[in-house]
DNA sequence: TATGAATGAGACTTCATTCAT
DNA sequence: TATGAATGAAGTCTCATTCAT
């Protein structure tokens, strides 16, 4: 009992995830090459030799940062893809619930494509391929409907979805909670605004 | 005459100029935290010294890429936006245009959006502002679609901007020159999907 | 019983020997300081907690070793150097029985001569004794000869000894296994070295 | 001048000479392994931006200090051998002086032996191919001997020159400058053992 | 007898910047 | 106008050891 509050240290949180907590918030808030592992352990109650004995790598934990967001983001899309509805609403739904999962961790938004960068390389391509299979699902909503003849084909699937996802990264730029709109509003906004570029 | 020959190196560019185009260049590869001044003033083939010469320091450099690609940006919008053109086509022109443009420097793009947080609050706050002016001229131009009619207004003209432009910001992380599409027809591509969107 | 096979891992060796073997192992190859606790752990299968069971630290594993091979060059020697032989044939068989022996343990020499001021003053003082008195043991062959005149005095007797302990130690610098002499022929061409240099 | 003061810190020795010598006896007293760089920086009188602005790690201060002492020998011995004089007396000369040269630097000799496996394989290489040079040149002597007779060929040349290595490299362990012995004594003492040693 | 999470000190190295020339 | 040696602070990471269980 005594260990375990000592690992928890009173909040009953594990050490490996309030570390992930901590880094993520400071690596949004001031980029990972500007913050420090000192800062890091700092801000989660621990010391350096406890941080390094769960990640190998200040950059591991960027990873984990990565790998985490990725896992979660792919899980909803493949659930509003899969559903059973007209491909209009399926891709309307997935479309807005991306930016609302974006604007709740707009912290893991922000990092994501600032400091992919200082991944190596041998893990940047592991998490570019993530990314890519998350693209393609989305993609392949988009010719759906482009075969089926509800969207236009005006413009190719690939650019369609850069064009959308643009948009999300871009939330985490100006996007402020104490802005006028809610999250939700945004989603549907947005979503709009590709439905109605999609228009035949 | 001999000195002349040293500050030119030969080339007939000036020696700022060179470690600018040399910073630009390594920011984008590297990033701004890892490219170190060793590096800028060995590609621009000077000195530590001729760098602290010209630039107060590091950040100096960062900020005047900024400082360069805001103000071109900022004349090309000025002059699509004041053409004696119905405003369908301006923000058509205009939409297209940042894009070729952005894809003509996409080293400053991806500098643009993933450096911005090295600046110091003072310079950045500097940044923001020059930025908000961009964005309100051309939020400008949706809006007096919107009042007449071309456009709909079931989106506010703000968020339609930023559904823009965070497409634009996006092409630095998926627009390959060696790709099938030129410059000018992902920009056709996007600024119809604008259009589109936009359409009562 | 479960227990028991804990301790030996299947292959009946109990831990402390495990923990011994594969410290020379490693120090050998890498050196002392170049060899962390944990690498020694697992390539004895154990745990760190188990070496601290057994070991007060890993300066303590460093002297185990050291005290192991000083033990057992003094018997031989020992046993050599009593013989009921004439002494130029007790030196001869010491001389290169030391050299067999040397060659059989590698490790040990490498590590002997490589890592001694890892140890604690303390502790080096103490190995310094034992080999100082396997020193004197040597010595004392040669200056019998010397004394009894089949041995030339031309040379003081403790030097010597540290000519041919010096050919010794550097065994392990170039003695390769899969080279052209077998180690008892390296000794008989060592000890023949040593008896002709003592002709009178 | 004010510079020159700053650059030798008033006693005239530049800091590369400065850090290359602390780093010699530290390593010798202490071993590499053992001895930090703020201990070197320390004892040089300089900061450790100044040492690595002259040496590319700790590791190459290391090289350095071989490197010198390869280049002495090397030249020493090919002064020795190349001599016109009888074979005998140019061994003798040669074995003799890498003595007296080895007690002069036996800083440089402790390390040679103690340290050497750090040095990264690539570099620890390039050693050894210096040290194999000088290794052939000596040997090249004893069977220039053995051919014309004046040597016994009892013993392989490879074997002979290990032989009075290991001897000299033993210095280090034993030779005290407040000893019985001069240097030059140690060293006729002992190129008489290896003569008498090569009597046919 | 043995675990392994956690410590905390200290290691090597990098780097933007300064300054005498 | 330009050099480059030198600074000094800060950075990431390693590691022997401890201790509650």
């Amino acid at each position: 009992m005594a260990t375990v509050a000592r690992k928890t240290d009173g909040n009953g949180i594990p050490v490996p995830q309030r570390l992930l907590a901590a880094a993520t918030r400071l690596f949004a808030e001031q980029g990972y090459g500007s913050t420090s592992v000192q800062e890091i352990v700092e801000a989660a109650g621990v010391t350096k030799g406890a941080l390094y004995h769960y990640f190998g790598s200040k950059e591991d934990l960027l990873q984990e940062v990565y790998a985490r967001v990725l896992r979660l983001q792919q899980e909803r899309l493949d659930a509003f893809a899969d559903a059973d509805e007209p491909v209009e609403r399926r891709l309307r739904a997935a479309a807005a619930d991306v930016v609302v999962t974006t604007i709740d961790n707009l912290d893991d938004a922000a990092i994501f494509f600032r400091s992919m960068h200082h991944l190596s390389p041998e893990k940047n391509k592991q998490v570019r391929a993530e990314r890519r299979r998350y693209h393609e699902r989305f993609r392949a909503l988009v010719e759906e409907g482009q075969r089926s003849g509800v969207f236009t084909s005006a413009t190719p699937a690939d650019l369609v979805v850069d064009y959308h996802f643009g948009s999300v990264h871009h939330l985490s730029t100006w996007y402020r909670p104490d802005g006028p709109l809610t999250p939700q509003q945004v989603a549907d906004h947005l979503a709009d605004l590709l439905l109605r570029a999609l228009r035949p």
